[in-house]
DNA sequence: TTGAAAGCGCTAACAT
DNA sequence: ATGTTAGCGCTTTCAA
């Protein structure tokens, strides 16, 4: 491997003419350029960037911290990622590794959290005492942070309400809330949940009978509860979680849906592949999408092309969010000033899941 | 930050004992080796991974040079590629850059291609005269490479076969084959598509007949094949392949099955998320599988749970040999000696989208 | 068992 | 416009 004393011995110069040359900046003679680009191409030259780090203390890559890939909502943040990284010269690596301590030694200039409980979790632990470029997608929930971290933030909050505004205005009354989580967590609170919650001012009883809870710690002795995060022990006894199955929690609660004989006539799901998985078990349970329940999510991911009726649902922006992450972040580790919270839009899109009530 | 040096002076000691107490390495006094760990403790020191890599030429990262993680089996791929890597110390890093002149300023130690394919334009350009530790995942496809490259395979020749007899067992005579490909390319032959041709000895009119490709080549005056590879565009006027999709190009393969009444019994589609949208158009289109039509494909991934029928495939291991490619790739980078071809199995999952034809 | 010293390949301030 | 020099933080050899 060809260095820069290489090339500078080959042009009969020194290092630093070379480095300037290469690197275009600084004074050098137009004629010596040529001759020490000539030899760099003879020599097959390729400039080693750990040399380039090490002496400029940036890495040009930065760390999606994402464990779930399997999810498309994660797969689209990061598409949207790569591409604002590559204009820059950055490369985005992933890691999922719960081990935040080791992201210090990570060969990265700052870091994305895809959603506020890891960055919570984050700044609870490893990042209490290190100050580290941080930025975080969100999603306008009820999450504290032990210091301040620019948020991407898309409203989930306003999202909730347009969606139910939305199915109330075509005439639905009861509306139930399909979720992967409990209604009240030590971690926070998401924005969606909030969103249903106040939009009813729902309590007690009404929330048992609307809000649908496939979470293991709702349903401690339901058995069927415990088969939808993909784990995977490590040697050393711990365990990684590797993957989040919507899909299957929307099946399983459209089955508790059934069972509880739930008489919504329209039901809001978490995200778009539970809402994917909660149609095909009504479906098997002999129940249509949308003539007898209707159902509406949140995303809009490429997943739904897998869908047999075009969903109805609230359209994120994760490749946009994506590109605001690594924009932001970049910022920081530039040292500019950014926004406490940078908001990205959302909208409602008609697709053939929800039926119109006032239409009978 | 605090380096070693820092440890060094506060331990009273040589940053050369600081080293080897830090690393487990040498001789290091017990008690002196205590004094340095609680002074690196109270610094809250963290190695810094340029240094190391600097000097020990060694990054700890290796590329999975992959552009579409809207593809599940990609994903599989690289899930077996982390757990590997993490047990050796390795981070994988991914991105799907074409620009393979780009590899080398790369902080990585080696590259995992995807296919034959790249791997092939690879060693046509940048790799030809470079060499850097690179394996690749094959199928057993009739690719040529410039240079011997440890293969990590699938084959598919065979798998075709055995899918193949699997149908013919079960009463099918005619049994077409929907490829987003041509049967000849430039670049070299799927070794589905060889299995296929070869399996039936077609030729000619029986070829017309069966082999049901979507490619834009081979239907050049049909808009509807131009949209099914999402591109974009760079700045520098570049396109950048993103992202192909197979699902819709099932559904075209179906809707071209449908229009020219291809007489088969049984449709080999080259992958699951093909077969799935083949299913979903023929349903559209009026027909029922497996009650009309059969449909077969490859892969097994975890897009199947979308999937209406469980179906009958061939079912890969994308895990299992993202994780041979990391374990060869390293014995590749630790100078020890590799197989040229590491052989993944493969079996066949009967599902319900096959028919049995002799049961009537 | 320890420590001094010479790198690793590049950058950037400074003197020329 | 060019070259010298002192690092960047760590590893590793070798002499003590």
């Amino acid at each position: 491997m060809a260095t820069r004393k290489d090339i500078a011995e080959k042009a009969g110069v020194s290092v630093s003419v070379v480095s300037r040359a290469l690197n275009n900046s600084g004074y050098v003679d137009a004629h010596k350029r040529e001759i020490i680009l000539e030899a760099a191409r003879e020599l097959g030259y390729r400039q080693n960037p750990i040399a380039v780090s090490l002496a400029t203390k940036r890495t040009g890559q930065i760390l999606f911290f994402c464990k779930d890939l399997k999810n498309a909502f994660n797969v689209e943040l990061y598409e949207g990622m790569i591409e604002t990284a590559r204009k820059n010269n950055y490369m985005v690596v992933l890691s999922g590794e719960i081990d935040f301590s080791r992201i210090r030694t990570l060969m990265v200039d700052g870091v994305i959290f895809p959603n506020e409980v890891h960055t919570q979790e984050y700044l609870n632990n490893e990042g209490k005492n290190f100050l580290f470029p941080v930025v975080t997608a969100s999603y306008g929930g009820g999450y504290s942070f032990a210091r301040a971290v620019p948020r991407i933030n898309c409203d989930l909050y306003k999202g909730m309400m347009e969606e139910l505004r939305y199915l109330q205005n075509r005439g639905h009354r009861k509306i139930a809330f399909a979720c992967p989580y409990l209604p009240k967590s030590a971690f926070g609170l998401d924005a969606r949940i909030s969103g249903w919650l106040d939009f009813f001012g729902t309590a007690g009883k009404e929330l048992d009978r609307y809000y649908i809870c496939v979470s293991r710690y709702a349903l401690p002795d339901d058995p069927r509860a415990l088969r939808f995060n993909e784990e995977q022990l490590l040697e050393d006894g711990r365990k990684v979680f590797l993957a989040e199955d919507f899909f299957s929690k929307g099946r399983f609660a459209a089955q508790l849906f059934c069972e509880r004989k739930c008489d919504a006539t329209a039901v809001v799901c978490f995200n778009d592949e539970m809402a994917q998985g909660f149609c095909r078990q009504l479906r098997e349970n002999g129940l249509e999408v949308p003539e007898d329940v209707s159902v509406a999510g949140f995303d809009d991911t490429y997943a739904n092309r897998y869908a047999v009726r075009r969903p109805t649902t609230l359209a994120l922006n994760p490749k946009l969010q994506g590109q605001k992450c690594v924009e932001v972040l970049l910022d920081v580790i530039n040292g500019r000033r950014v926004k406490n919270t940078t908001e990205i839009p959302f909208r409602l899109v008609e697709g053939e899941t929800v039926k119109d009530l006032r239409k009978q």
